[in-house]
DNA sequence: ACCTGAACACCGTTCAAGT
DNA sequence: ACCTGAACACCGTTCAAGT
Protein backbone atom coordinates (compact mmCIF):
# COMPACT_ATOMS: atom_id res chain seq x y z
CA UNK A 1 0.00 0.00 0.00
CA UNK A 2 2.16 3.20 1.54
CA UNK A 3 2.09 5.79 -1.35
CA UNK A 4 1.00 4.13 -4.38
CA UNK A 5 1.33 6.60 -7.59
CA UNK A 6 -2.15 7.64 -9.04
CA UNK A 7 -2.86 6.06 -12.41
CA UNK A 8 -3.80 9.71 -13.79
CA UNK A 9 -1.83 11.79 -11.23
CA UNK A 10 -3.59 15.55 -11.41
CA UNK A 11 -1.35 18.18 -12.41
CA UNK A 12 -1.05 20.00 -9.63
CA UNK A 13 -3.04 23.92 -10.50
CA UNK A 14 -0.48 26.82 -10.55
CA UNK A 15 -0.90 30.66 -11.49
CA UNK A 16 1.25 29.20 -14.51
CA UNK A 17 -1.19 26.59 -15.56
CA UNK A 18 -4.26 29.24 -15.33
CA UNK A 19 -2.86 31.44 -17.41
CA UNK A 20 -1.85 29.22 -20.00
CA UNK A 21 -5.28 27.59 -20.61
CA UNK A 22 -6.92 31.37 -20.08
CA UNK A 23 -4.86 32.36 -23.16
CA UNK A 24 -5.36 29.02 -25.07
CA UNK A 25 -9.22 29.24 -24.44
CA UNK A 26 -8.91 33.03 -25.42
CA UNK A 27 -6.98 32.07 -28.80
CA UNK A 28 -9.51 29.56 -29.75
CA UNK A 29 -12.91 31.51 -28.74
CA UNK A 30 -12.14 34.50 -28.93
CA UNK A 31 -12.00 36.71 -25.20
CA UNK A 32 -15.73 36.42 -24.96
CA UNK A 33 -15.36 32.71 -24.42
CA UNK A 34 -13.32 33.31 -21.10
CA UNK A 35 -14.97 33.06 -17.95
CA UNK A 36 -13.81 31.84 -14.74
CA UNK A 37 -16.39 29.16 -14.82
CA UNK A 38 -15.43 28.12 -18.46
CA UNK A 39 -11.91 28.36 -17.31
CA UNK A 40 -12.27 26.14 -14.74
CA UNK A 41 -14.01 23.63 -16.49
CA UNK A 42 -11.16 23.43 -19.11
CA UNK A 43 -8.76 22.43 -15.76
CA UNK A 44 -10.94 19.98 -14.88
CA UNK A 45 -11.46 21.88 -11.75
CA UNK A 46 -14.36 24.20 -10.01
CA UNK A 47 -14.56 27.59 -10.83
CA UNK A 48 -14.12 28.96 -7.33
CA UNK A 49 -10.75 26.86 -7.14
CA UNK A 50 -9.06 29.40 -9.50
CA UNK A 51 -9.16 31.85 -6.77
CA UNK A 52 -6.50 29.86 -5.07
CA UNK A 53 -4.14 30.57 -7.35
CA UNK A 54 -4.78 34.20 -9.24
CA UNK A 55 -6.66 37.34 -7.43
CA UNK A 56 -9.54 37.53 -9.43
CA UNK A 57 -10.59 38.06 -13.49
CA UNK A 58 -8.57 41.36 -13.94
CA UNK A 59 -5.63 39.69 -12.53
CA UNK A 60 -5.77 36.59 -15.23
CA UNK A 61 -6.19 39.67 -17.55
CA UNK A 62 -2.90 41.14 -16.33
CA UNK A 63 -1.43 37.86 -16.51
CA UNK A 64 -2.65 37.13 -19.83
CA UNK A 65 -1.29 40.32 -21.01
CA UNK A 66 2.05 40.07 -19.11
CA UNK A 67 2.43 36.35 -21.11
CA UNK A 68 2.22 37.79 -24.62
CA UNK A 69 4.48 40.61 -24.56
CA UNK A 70 6.51 38.86 -22.56
CA UNK A 71 6.38 36.45 -25.92
CA UNK A 72 7.00 40.01 -27.94
CA UNK A 73 10.00 40.81 -25.61
CA UNK A 74 11.89 37.55 -26.19
CA UNK A 75 11.36 37.52 -29.83
CA UNK A 76 12.69 41.80 -30.22
CA UNK A 77 15.49 40.42 -27.96
CA UNK A 78 17.28 38.38 -30.43
CA UNK A 79 17.11 40.09 -33.29
CA UNK A 80 20.21 42.00 -34.41
CA UNK A 81 20.37 45.35 -35.11
CA UNK A 82 22.05 47.00 -37.37
CA UNK A 83 23.96 50.10 -36.28
CA UNK A 84 23.30 53.41 -37.29
CA UNK A 85 20.12 52.74 -39.01
CA UNK A 86 17.43 53.25 -35.73
CA UNK A 87 14.46 53.23 -38.19
CA UNK A 88 14.93 50.11 -39.57
CA UNK A 89 15.60 48.70 -36.78
CA UNK A 90 12.69 50.02 -34.65
CA UNK A 91 10.55 48.78 -37.69
CA UNK A 92 11.71 45.66 -37.35
CA UNK A 93 11.18 45.66 -33.52
CA UNK A 94 7.59 46.73 -34.28
CA UNK A 95 6.46 44.14 -37.18
CA UNK A 96 8.30 41.31 -34.54
CA UNK A 97 5.61 42.50 -32.20
CA UNK A 98 2.93 42.69 -34.83
CA UNK A 99 3.85 38.78 -35.88
CA UNK A 100 2.93 37.38 -32.37
CA UNK A 101 -0.29 39.79 -31.62
CA UNK A 102 -1.37 38.68 -35.09
CA UNK A 103 -1.28 34.75 -33.11
CA UNK A 104 -3.57 35.92 -30.46
CA UNK A 105 -6.19 38.00 -32.06
CA UNK A 106 -7.93 39.02 -27.96
CA UNK A 107 -4.70 40.38 -27.02
CA UNK A 108 -4.93 44.12 -28.21
CA UNK A 109 -8.59 44.51 -27.10
CA UNK A 110 -7.48 43.17 -23.73
CA UNK A 111 -3.94 45.42 -23.72
CA UNK A 112 -6.16 48.62 -24.27
CA UNK A 113 -8.69 47.88 -21.62
CA UNK A 114 -4.99 47.62 -18.81
CA UNK A 115 -4.39 51.05 -17.83
CA UNK A 116 -1.37 50.55 -15.87
CA UNK A 117 1.95 48.98 -17.32
CA UNK A 118 3.33 46.28 -16.57
CA UNK A 119 6.64 45.20 -15.94
CA UNK A 120 6.91 43.36 -19.38
CA UNK A 121 5.79 46.48 -20.96
CA UNK A 122 8.32 48.76 -19.43
CA UNK A 123 11.15 46.19 -20.20
CA UNK A 124 9.47 46.69 -24.25
CA UNK A 125 9.36 50.36 -24.40
CA UNK A 126 12.75 50.73 -22.25
CA UNK A 127 14.51 48.96 -25.02
CA UNK A 128 12.59 50.99 -27.57
CA UNK A 129 13.28 54.58 -25.81
CA UNK A 130 17.08 53.19 -25.83
CA UNK A 131 17.44 52.68 -28.97
CA UNK A 132 16.30 55.96 -30.61
CA UNK A 133 18.16 57.77 -27.56
CA UNK A 134 21.56 56.13 -28.55
CA UNK A 135 20.24 57.33 -32.57
CA UNK A 136 20.37 60.83 -30.95
CA UNK A 137 16.89 62.02 -30.39
CA UNK A 138 16.39 64.43 -27.60
CA UNK A 139 14.55 63.83 -24.70
CA UNK A 140 11.59 65.41 -25.80
CA UNK A 141 11.44 64.43 -29.02
CA UNK A 142 11.79 60.15 -27.76
CA UNK A 143 8.57 60.82 -25.32
CA UNK A 144 6.40 62.59 -28.36
CA UNK A 145 7.92 59.95 -30.51
CA UNK A 146 6.31 57.17 -27.73
CA UNK A 147 3.10 58.98 -28.13
CA UNK A 148 3.17 59.51 -31.55
CA UNK A 149 3.45 55.49 -32.01
CA UNK A 150 1.08 54.79 -29.24
CA UNK A 151 -0.24 51.03 -29.69
CA UNK A 152 1.36 50.97 -32.91
CA UNK A 153 4.72 50.68 -30.87
CA UNK A 154 3.56 47.42 -29.63
CA UNK A 155 2.04 46.41 -33.26
CA UNK A 156 -1.50 46.93 -33.36
CA UNK A 157 -4.13 49.48 -33.71
CA UNK A 158 -7.59 49.12 -33.50
CA UNK A 159 -9.42 49.09 -36.81
CA UNK A 160 -12.70 51.12 -37.24
CA UNK A 161 -14.12 48.59 -39.19
CA UNK A 162 -13.87 45.27 -39.89
CA UNK A 163 -14.55 44.13 -43.25
CA UNK A 164 -13.98 40.50 -42.19
CA UNK A 165 -17.61 39.76 -43.22
CA UNK A 166 -18.32 41.43 -46.03
CA UNK A 167 -20.38 41.31 -49.07
CA UNK A 168 -19.91 39.30 -52.04
CA UNK A 169 -18.48 41.38 -54.92
CA UNK A 170 -21.79 41.88 -57.12
CA UNK A 171 -24.45 42.58 -53.86
CA UNK A 172 -20.96 45.19 -53.00
CA UNK A 173 -21.80 46.85 -56.34
CA UNK A 174 -25.43 47.20 -55.89
CA UNK A 175 -25.11 48.41 -52.44
CA UNK A 176 -22.51 50.94 -53.36
CA UNK A 177 -24.72 52.33 -56.52
CA UNK A 178 -27.37 52.82 -53.70
CA UNK A 179 -25.05 54.63 -51.37
CA UNK A 180 -23.43 56.86 -54.04
CA UNK A 181 -25.86 59.43 -53.62
CA UNK A 182 -25.32 59.90 -49.93
CA UNK A 183 -21.59 59.15 -49.98
CA UNK A 184 -20.11 59.83 -53.17
CA UNK A 185 -16.98 60.39 -52.18
CA UNK A 186 -16.23 57.67 -50.16
CA UNK A 187 -18.35 55.35 -52.68
CA UNK A 188 -15.91 56.77 -55.75
CA UNK A 189 -13.09 55.84 -53.85
CA UNK A 190 -13.68 52.21 -52.91
CA UNK A 191 -14.93 51.57 -56.50
CA UNK A 192 -11.96 52.80 -57.81
CA UNK A 193 -10.00 50.97 -55.27
CA UNK A 194 -11.66 47.48 -55.86
CA UNK A 195 -11.36 47.88 -59.59
CA UNK A 196 -7.97 48.02 -59.63
CA UNK A 197 -7.61 45.04 -57.29
CA UNK A 198 -8.53 41.30 -58.35
CA UNK A 199 -8.94 39.64 -54.89
CA UNK A 200 -11.81 38.89 -54.25
CA UNK A 201 -10.97 39.44 -50.44
CA UNK A 202 -11.61 42.31 -48.38
CA UNK A 203 -10.27 45.29 -50.19
CA UNK A 204 -7.94 46.09 -47.86
CA UNK A 205 -4.96 44.40 -47.11
CA UNK A 206 -4.11 45.53 -43.19
CA UNK A 207 -0.44 44.70 -43.11
CA UNK A 208 0.40 46.85 -45.94
CA UNK A 209 -2.02 49.70 -44.19
CA UNK A 210 0.22 48.96 -40.78
CA UNK A 211 3.51 49.40 -42.68
CA UNK A 212 2.05 52.60 -44.25
CA UNK A 213 0.88 54.57 -40.99
CA UNK A 214 4.31 53.25 -39.47
CA UNK A 215 6.51 54.19 -42.29
CA UNK A 216 5.04 57.72 -42.43
CA UNK A 217 5.50 58.00 -38.70
CA UNK A 218 9.17 56.48 -38.29
CA UNK A 219 10.08 58.48 -41.77
CA UNK A 220 8.68 61.75 -40.13
CA UNK A 221 10.47 61.14 -36.77
CA UNK A 222 13.54 60.92 -38.44
CA UNK A 223 13.37 64.47 -39.77
CA UNK A 224 12.45 65.17 -37.00
CA UNK A 225 15.79 63.76 -35.63
CA UNK A 226 18.10 65.04 -38.46
CA UNK A 227 16.78 68.75 -38.49
CA UNK A 228 17.82 68.50 -34.65
CA UNK B 1 -64.18 63.51 -16.15
CA UNK B 2 -63.49 62.25 -19.94
CA UNK B 3 -60.01 62.84 -20.50
CA UNK B 4 -58.41 64.53 -17.84
CA UNK B 5 -55.11 65.34 -17.62
CA UNK B 6 -52.84 63.49 -15.40
CA UNK B 7 -51.03 65.87 -13.17
CA UNK B 8 -47.41 64.70 -14.65
CA UNK B 9 -48.40 62.96 -17.79
CA UNK B 10 -45.53 60.97 -18.58
CA UNK B 11 -43.63 61.52 -21.15
CA UNK B 12 -43.71 58.57 -23.59
CA UNK B 13 -41.48 56.65 -24.09
CA UNK B 14 -38.83 56.82 -27.13
CA UNK B 15 -35.90 55.72 -28.94
CA UNK B 16 -34.78 58.97 -28.64
CA UNK B 17 -35.15 59.29 -25.04
CA UNK B 18 -33.98 56.05 -23.86
CA UNK B 19 -30.62 56.89 -26.19
CA UNK B 20 -30.37 60.30 -24.51
CA UNK B 21 -30.84 58.85 -20.97
CA UNK B 22 -28.20 55.83 -21.70
CA UNK B 23 -25.93 58.71 -22.54
CA UNK B 24 -26.55 60.92 -19.44
CA UNK B 25 -25.74 57.92 -17.45
CA UNK B 26 -22.66 57.47 -19.37
CA UNK B 27 -21.26 60.67 -19.38
CA UNK B 28 -22.01 60.93 -15.47
CA UNK B 29 -21.03 57.03 -13.97
CA UNK B 30 -19.26 55.40 -17.05
CA UNK B 31 -19.51 53.21 -19.33
CA UNK B 32 -20.13 50.27 -17.19
CA UNK B 33 -22.54 52.13 -15.34
CA UNK B 34 -24.77 51.43 -18.06
CA UNK B 35 -27.20 48.13 -18.12
CA UNK B 36 -30.62 48.04 -18.85
CA UNK B 37 -31.54 47.45 -15.28
CA UNK B 38 -30.10 50.91 -14.43
CA UNK B 39 -31.24 52.59 -17.40
CA UNK B 40 -35.11 51.85 -16.90
CA UNK B 41 -34.49 52.89 -12.94
CA UNK B 42 -33.20 56.31 -15.00
CA UNK B 43 -36.64 56.33 -17.04
CA UNK B 44 -38.73 55.27 -14.44
CA UNK B 45 -39.62 51.72 -15.99
CA UNK B 46 -39.08 48.44 -15.87
CA UNK B 47 -35.90 47.31 -17.81
CA UNK B 48 -37.91 44.95 -20.19
CA UNK B 49 -39.89 48.23 -21.17
CA UNK B 50 -36.83 49.22 -22.87
CA UNK B 51 -37.03 46.29 -25.50
CA UNK B 52 -40.45 48.03 -26.82
CA UNK B 53 -37.86 50.69 -28.07
CA UNK B 54 -34.69 49.00 -28.74
CA UNK B 55 -33.57 45.55 -30.24
CA UNK B 56 -31.23 45.26 -27.20
CA UNK B 57 -28.27 46.40 -25.66
CA UNK B 58 -25.85 46.55 -28.87
CA UNK B 59 -28.01 48.86 -30.33
CA UNK B 60 -28.65 50.96 -27.56
CA UNK B 61 -24.79 51.28 -28.10
CA UNK B 62 -24.75 51.86 -31.46
CA UNK B 63 -27.16 54.22 -31.05
CA UNK B 64 -25.39 56.16 -28.93
CA UNK B 65 -22.13 56.11 -30.79
CA UNK B 66 -24.33 57.43 -33.67
CA UNK B 67 -25.53 60.26 -31.79
CA UNK B 68 -21.89 61.01 -30.61
CA UNK B 69 -20.64 61.13 -34.09
CA UNK B 70 -23.74 63.11 -35.21
CA UNK B 71 -22.25 65.75 -32.73
CA UNK B 72 -19.40 65.96 -34.67
CA UNK B 73 -21.01 66.47 -37.56
CA UNK B 74 -22.59 69.05 -36.45
CA UNK B 75 -20.03 71.07 -35.42
CA UNK B 76 -17.58 69.73 -38.72
CA UNK B 77 -20.22 70.86 -41.22
CA UNK B 78 -20.20 74.66 -39.92
CA UNK B 79 -16.38 75.33 -40.18
CA UNK B 80 -15.26 77.62 -42.75
CA UNK B 81 -12.48 75.82 -44.71
CA UNK B 82 -9.84 77.85 -45.93
CA UNK B 83 -9.83 76.96 -49.61
CA UNK B 84 -6.11 75.21 -50.76
CA UNK B 85 -5.09 74.44 -47.48
CA UNK B 86 -6.01 70.75 -46.61
CA UNK B 87 -3.63 70.40 -43.95
CA UNK B 88 -5.35 73.25 -42.01
CA UNK B 89 -8.91 72.10 -43.43
CA UNK B 90 -8.40 68.48 -42.24
CA UNK B 91 -6.75 69.46 -38.53
CA UNK B 92 -9.77 71.44 -37.68
CA UNK B 93 -11.82 68.85 -38.57
CA UNK B 94 -9.92 66.42 -36.31
CA UNK B 95 -9.72 68.60 -33.79
CA UNK B 96 -13.41 69.81 -33.32
CA UNK B 97 -14.39 65.96 -33.68
CA UNK B 98 -11.66 65.45 -30.11
CA UNK B 99 -13.19 68.01 -28.33
CA UNK B 100 -16.91 66.30 -28.92
CA UNK B 101 -15.32 62.76 -28.04
CA UNK B 102 -13.93 64.75 -24.46
CA UNK B 103 -17.19 65.70 -23.21
CA UNK B 104 -17.91 61.52 -23.69
CA UNK B 105 -15.10 60.07 -22.68
CA UNK B 106 -16.92 56.36 -22.82
CA UNK B 107 -17.34 57.01 -26.86
CA UNK B 108 -14.06 56.22 -27.97
CA UNK B 109 -14.26 52.70 -26.40
CA UNK B 110 -17.37 52.09 -27.70
CA UNK B 111 -16.79 53.32 -30.98
CA UNK B 112 -13.88 50.56 -31.24
CA UNK B 113 -16.29 47.94 -29.74
CA UNK B 114 -18.30 48.67 -32.81
CA UNK B 115 -17.06 46.31 -35.97
CA UNK B 116 -19.51 47.96 -38.34
CA UNK B 117 -19.71 51.25 -39.77
CA UNK B 118 -23.40 53.47 -39.70
CA UNK B 119 -24.42 56.38 -41.57
CA UNK B 120 -22.70 59.10 -39.24
CA UNK B 121 -19.52 58.04 -39.78
CA UNK B 122 -19.56 56.98 -43.29
CA UNK B 123 -20.70 60.75 -44.02
CA UNK B 124 -17.88 61.88 -41.59
CA UNK B 125 -15.48 59.95 -43.87
CA UNK B 126 -16.78 60.90 -46.56
CA UNK B 127 -16.29 64.44 -45.82
CA UNK B 128 -13.00 64.14 -44.94
CA UNK B 129 -12.29 61.50 -47.77
CA UNK B 130 -13.71 64.67 -50.29
CA UNK B 131 -11.61 67.18 -48.32
CA UNK B 132 -8.33 65.39 -49.47
CA UNK B 133 -9.50 64.30 -52.72
CA UNK B 134 -10.12 68.12 -53.85
CA UNK B 135 -6.31 68.98 -52.69
CA UNK B 136 -5.17 66.05 -55.15
CA UNK B 137 -4.67 63.15 -53.13
CA UNK B 138 -5.11 60.18 -55.68
CA UNK B 139 -7.24 57.34 -54.76
CA UNK B 140 -4.56 55.04 -53.37
CA UNK B 141 -3.26 57.65 -51.17
CA UNK B 142 -6.50 58.68 -49.86
CA UNK B 143 -7.15 55.36 -49.09
CA UNK B 144 -3.50 55.03 -47.02
CA UNK B 145 -4.33 58.36 -45.53
CA UNK B 146 -7.51 56.89 -44.12
CA UNK B 147 -5.90 53.54 -42.45
CA UNK B 148 -3.01 55.91 -41.22
CA UNK B 149 -5.04 58.71 -39.61
CA UNK B 150 -7.65 55.59 -38.55
CA UNK B 151 -9.45 56.58 -35.44
CA UNK B 152 -7.10 60.07 -35.09
CA UNK B 153 -9.65 61.13 -37.52
CA UNK B 154 -12.15 60.84 -35.39
CA UNK B 155 -10.39 62.51 -32.69
CA UNK B 156 -9.26 59.74 -30.58
CA UNK B 157 -6.20 57.73 -30.19
CA UNK B 158 -6.33 54.67 -27.13
CA UNK B 159 -3.66 55.74 -24.85
CA UNK B 160 -2.09 52.03 -23.31
CA UNK B 161 -1.21 53.71 -20.00
CA UNK B 162 -3.19 56.02 -17.77
CA UNK B 163 -1.51 58.73 -15.83
CA UNK B 164 -4.59 60.39 -14.35
CA UNK B 165 -3.93 58.67 -10.48
CA UNK B 166 -0.18 59.16 -10.41
CA UNK B 167 1.72 58.90 -7.67
CA UNK B 168 2.89 62.04 -5.84
CA UNK B 169 6.55 63.84 -6.87
CA UNK B 170 8.09 62.19 -3.41
CA UNK B 171 6.91 58.66 -4.07
CA UNK B 172 7.34 58.87 -8.08
CA UNK B 173 10.92 60.31 -7.94
CA UNK B 174 11.49 57.38 -5.04
CA UNK B 175 10.05 54.83 -7.27
CA UNK B 176 11.73 56.02 -10.29
CA UNK B 177 15.01 55.55 -8.25
CA UNK B 178 14.20 51.77 -8.03
CA UNK B 179 13.12 51.24 -11.44
CA UNK B 180 15.94 52.74 -12.47
CA UNK B 181 18.08 50.04 -12.55
CA UNK B 182 15.60 47.38 -14.56
CA UNK B 183 14.40 50.15 -16.82
CA UNK B 184 17.45 52.98 -17.36
CA UNK B 185 16.27 54.37 -20.59
CA UNK B 186 12.37 54.82 -19.58
CA UNK B 187 13.40 55.99 -16.09
CA UNK B 188 16.23 58.70 -18.00
CA UNK B 189 13.21 60.30 -19.88
CA UNK B 190 10.73 60.58 -17.10
CA UNK B 191 12.85 62.28 -14.93
CA UNK B 192 14.15 64.45 -17.56
CA UNK B 193 11.01 65.56 -18.60
CA UNK B 194 9.57 65.60 -15.44
CA UNK B 195 12.53 67.70 -14.25
CA UNK B 196 11.83 70.32 -16.94
CA UNK B 197 7.86 70.70 -16.05
CA UNK B 198 7.09 72.60 -13.16
CA UNK B 199 3.38 71.30 -13.16
CA UNK B 200 2.41 68.99 -10.44
CA UNK B 201 0.06 66.72 -12.58
CA UNK B 202 0.50 64.45 -14.96
CA UNK B 203 3.89 64.48 -16.86
CA UNK B 204 1.92 64.04 -20.50
CA UNK B 205 -0.19 66.54 -21.70
CA UNK B 206 -2.87 64.51 -23.84
CA UNK B 207 -4.15 67.17 -26.30
CA UNK B 208 -0.01 68.56 -27.06
CA UNK B 209 0.68 64.24 -27.50
CA UNK B 210 -2.31 64.21 -29.91
CA UNK B 211 -1.90 67.02 -31.89
CA UNK B 212 1.92 66.27 -32.44
CA UNK B 213 1.30 62.82 -33.28
CA UNK B 214 -1.71 64.15 -35.82
CA UNK B 215 0.66 67.02 -37.60
CA UNK B 216 3.30 63.81 -38.18
CA UNK B 217 0.97 62.28 -39.85
CA UNK B 218 -0.61 65.00 -42.07
CA UNK B 219 2.84 66.84 -42.69
CA UNK B 220 3.94 63.26 -44.39
CA UNK B 221 0.73 62.86 -45.97
CA UNK B 222 1.48 66.13 -47.73
CA UNK B 223 4.84 65.84 -48.47
CA UNK B 224 3.36 62.43 -50.06
CA UNK B 225 0.89 64.39 -52.21
CA UNK B 226 3.40 66.69 -53.55
CA UNK B 227 5.83 64.68 -54.53
CA UNK B 228 2.67 63.20 -56.35
C1' DA C 1 -49.64 49.25 -28.18
C1' DC C 2 -47.09 49.39 -24.40
C1' DC C 3 -45.66 47.85 -19.78
C1' DT C 4 -44.90 44.31 -16.14
C1' DG C 5 -43.45 40.18 -13.16
C1' DA C 6 -41.50 36.06 -13.11
C1' DA C 7 -38.22 33.31 -14.94
C1' DC C 8 -34.02 31.61 -17.52
C1' DA C 9 -29.32 31.25 -18.33
C1' DC C 10 -25.54 33.22 -17.55
C1' DC C 11 -21.74 36.23 -14.91
C1' DG C 12 -17.79 37.23 -10.89
C1' DT C 13 -17.06 36.49 -6.28
C1' DT C 14 -17.72 35.22 -0.93
C1' DC C 15 -17.56 32.07 2.50
C1' DA C 16 -18.10 28.27 5.43
C1' DA C 17 -17.40 23.60 5.04
C1' DG C 18 -15.03 19.71 3.68
C1' DT C 19 -10.40 16.66 2.85
C1' DA D 1 -3.05 23.72 1.66
C1' DC D 2 -6.19 23.20 -1.62
C1' DC D 3 -10.83 22.23 -3.42
C1' DT D 4 -15.99 22.33 -3.18
C1' DG D 5 -21.12 23.54 -2.86
C1' DA D 6 -24.19 26.76 -1.89
C1' DA D 7 -25.23 31.29 -2.05
C1' DC D 8 -25.16 36.36 -3.21
C1' DA D 9 -25.64 40.10 -6.18
C1' DC D 10 -25.55 41.19 -10.38
C1' DC D 11 -26.15 40.73 -15.82
C1' DG D 12 -29.09 40.53 -20.70
C1' DT D 13 -33.09 38.68 -22.42
C1' DT D 14 -37.72 35.73 -23.09
C1' DC D 15 -42.34 35.30 -22.62
C1' DA D 16 -46.89 35.06 -21.06
C1' DA D 17 -49.80 37.96 -18.72
C1' DG D 18 -51.80 42.15 -17.74
C1' DT D 19 -54.03 47.11 -19.11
Amino acid sequence: MATQTDPTPRIPLTRERVLRAAITLADAGGIEALSMRRLGQELGVEAMSLYNHVANKDDVLDGMVDAVVGEINDIVSEIEMPSGDWVTAARRRILSARSVLLRHPWAPGVLESRTNMTAPMLRYFDGLIGLVREAGFSVDLTHHAMHALGSRALGFTQELYDDSDDLSDEAMMMFLQQMSGEYPHLVGMVQEISHDDDSTLGWCDDQTEFEFALDLILDGLERLRAAG
